[in-house]
RNA sequence: GCUGGUGUAGCACAGUCGGUAGUGCAGCUGAUUCGUAAUCAGCAGGUCGUGCGUUCGAGUCGCAUCACCAGCUCCA
């Protein structure tokens, strides 16, 4: 006998063999029922593997991860059973499961058409009504290469598992797969499928190795879950911020002016600049400088900056000037370098702090540009900070308070902070440096009660650095954040100050970008708020709206008043019933509306809607004012 | 850059077998004077992304090219 400790403490005796499907059964039939695999010490397992001594049990269903990855798994073995039986000449690579679904990569001379996603999807659906049993079995690397003969990815696979690895295949009907499983015990299992999108993508991910066709796809036990999903997809893309920039007239591209290159229209351009004011007003209570830097550079500065040895690719082609190769700027620390150098530094000068809104232009490669979130000309919040080596941790811990402060105050609260130390080969500067630096980066991290993930070699050649990548309202990562070091730069231009023994030193240089660049912080808070500013940065903060023409004069003193206050607001003159108005304000998202009739023209008060709460009543113009006025310097949500 | 898809009025879309382009919203004009998510009527708006080709004839077929979309690689 055995004894199963299952996850709510409780303990249970079984035969040795008795299987984790049996163990379900024991405790209830709809357990057993919804029950995909077991996880066992830790570890994941078919439902059908024999338990052969003491172990912990949880039973995964689909709530759980491993339930879910079992699950998409195993559609994942059925897609690629339909291929085959589809495209007997297709070779099989790899096929997981991933956060939402599944994908197996296949190689094939036609790539994938949607046509054949629809019939390979039918396909899947016969497998899966065949209810085909999912058999687990190990073989010797011999036997298992001599049955992969014709797989060649499999082939590269089997020899690179290490000596003493068991070699597992499942086996379903007539196809069978290498697989490290768990797997579900049948295709029956598995009951509502879609096949969602047909992609190339390079074997291991090297662009160097041939381009495979992926296909995605995902899965869910229940038809009304895949509707949901399908929905919730559809919601994320009503919050899509190129589509919400569009609607909201932010912002636009332009063919005819290229590529990536971001044309701010009047609303958008409000928004921004509340950000800019926000964040110049801020930087100066912070200890920061402002400075201001051109958009191109001579070829010579890039050559020293090292820029054009590591970086060319990303950066536009040369101009030439009166016979000199000019560059429009990638990264604006060179001309900071170059104010530093304008002049011998005393210790007594450091630190120094210099921020600047630069807006560079690097050349990204087509397919990868994505709205704002990922375009060829963009603003970096970038500053510069030049210290001593005794002042940079405390430097360090300054910048990232500094940092959470400011994403705090757009309303993002949920990030996650990466920690990317020395590059095992490539990299400049001394070992004690590298570790001076990564120490003061973790323990600046550990000192404001925050938690991050090292990424162990991660960092660039020139110096360690913090990625703080922030959450939107979609739980979706985005980096904004950077704060790096610099051992590179500091040593090509030859930075010096003189130390109090007269000495000249090195300093420590420290690149940092708070909302990285306002491009994309303003694309990621504009889906974070789905286009619904709070009143701070609200393009348009309100809008009254006279129910008659003779209530317009009233209108436009109030909206006077405001602006006086410094608050956009607009008149609505139109000929319109108040419904019409008030149905467009809600739609382009304004959080205050005014409605102004007799009844308010009379006793100089404003009737006034939210756009969260609706009717919020009437007050004294006066009121209104001080509390919008009071909303917007709070940064109220 | 790579794989696949898309491109028709300001926006969202329809356009069959190749026969010279339509709907809704927005816009403009007029009527309506109205109290918390769409008042009615009329008008105007398009070299069908661009170029070349096939054809008596191309939004529709072919090739090229540009842009966008999804993914891969890369990245703030």
């Amino acid at each position: 006998m055995i004894e199963i400790t299952l996850k709510d403490g409780s303990k249970k005796s079984f035969e040795k063999g008795t299987t984790i499907l049996d163990i379900a059964k024991s405790i209830s039939e709809g357990l057993a029922r919804a029950a995909l695999a077991g996880e066992v010490d830790g570890e994941v397992k078919d439902l059908n593997t024999p338990i052969n001594k003491d172990c912990q049990l949880n039973l995964l269903t689909f709530d759980s991860e491993g339930g879910k990855h079992t699950y998409w798994h195993t559609t994942s073995h059925i897609m690629a059973q339909a291929v085959k039986r589809l495209f007997p000449n297709v070779k099989l690579a790899i096929g997981p499961a991933i956060e939402n679904g599944f994908y197996y990569d296949f190689d094939i001379d036609k790539p994938f058409t949607p046509d054949d996603l629809k019939v390979i999807e039918e396909e899947m659906k016969k497998i899966i009504k065949e209810n085909l049993p999912i058999e687990r079995f190990i073989l010797s690397r011999e036997e298992a290469l001599k049955l992969m003969k014709d797989e060649p990815y499999k082939i590269e696979l089997i020899n690179e598992l290490p000596e003493d690895a068991e070699i597992s295949f499942y086996k379903q009907g007539d196809f069978t797969d290498l697989c490290a499983g768990p797997h579900l015990p049948s295709t029956g299992m598995v009951k509502a499928v879609k096949l969602v999108q047909q992609a190339g993508a390079y074997w291991r991910g090297n662009e160097n190795n041939k381009m495979l066709q992926r296909i995605y796809g995902i899965s869910f036990p229940k038809a009304s879950q895949l509707e949901e999903y399908l929905k919730m997809i559809e919601e994320a893309e009503k919050r899509d911020h190129r589509r919400l920039g569009k609607e909201l007239g932010l912002f636009s591209f332009d063919e005819e002016v290229g590529p990536g290159l971001v044309l701010w229209h009047p609303k958008g351009a409000r928004v921004r600049m509340r950000i800019e004011d926000f964040w110049r007003q801020e930087h100066i209570k912070n200890g920061y400088d402002i400075v201001y830097t051109p958009h191109i550079g001579r070829g010579k500065l890039w050559e020293t900056s090292g820029h054009l040895g590591f970086y060319k690719e990303s950066m536009y082609s040369a101009m030439d000037v009166d016979g000199q190769d000019f560059y429009a700027k990638p990264m604006n620390c060179p001309f900071h370098i170059a104010i530093y150098n304008s002049r011998l530094h005393s210790y007594r000068d450091l630190p120094l702090r210099w921020a600047e809104l630069g807006t560079v232009y690097r050349y990204e490669k087509s397919g990868v540009l994505h709205g704002l979130l990922r375009v060829r000309g963009f603003t970096q919040d970038d500053a510069h900070l030049f210290c001593a080596p005794d002042q940079m941790p405390a430097e360090i811990r300054r910048v990232l308070r500094f940092c959470l402060y400011m994403l705090n105050s757009f309303g993002f609260e949920n990030y996650k902070i990466y920690l990317s130390t020395k590059p095992k080969e490539k990299y400049v500067g001394d070992e004690s440096m590298w570790e001076a630096a990564t120490n003061a980066l973790k323990e600046a991290v550990l000192a404001e009660g925050l938690e991050c993930d090292i990424d162990e070699g991660g960092g660039a050649f020139y110096g360690p650095k913090i990625d703080i990548k922030i959450k939107d309202a979609l739980n979706r990562e985005w980096q904004c954040s950077t704060i790096q070091f610099d051992f590179n730069e500091p040593e090509r231009f030859d930075l010096t100050y003189v130390a109090p023994d007269g000495t000249r030193q090195r300093p420590y240089m420290i690149h940092r970008a708070l909302l990285g660049s306002i491009e994309r912080f303003f694309g990621v808070l504009l889906e974070h708020y789905a286009g619904a500013f709070p009143v701070w940065l609200a393009p348009v903060q309100a809008r009254i709206l006279p129910i008659l023409e003779s209530h317009h004069e009233y209108a436009n003193q109030i909206a006077e008043k405001l602006r006086l206050h410094d608050v956009y607001v607009e008149v609505d003159t139109r000929n319109e019933k108040i419904g019409y108005k008030i149905r467009e304000v809600q739609m382009d998202k304004v959080p205050y509306m005014l409605v102004i009739g007799d009844k308010e023209m009379e006793s100089g008060t404003v009737s006034v809607r939210s756009r969260k709460d609706g009717d919020i009543g009437s007050m004294p113009v006066d009121e209104f004012v001080s509390r919008i006025v009071e909303e917007i310097k709070t940064h109220a949500r």
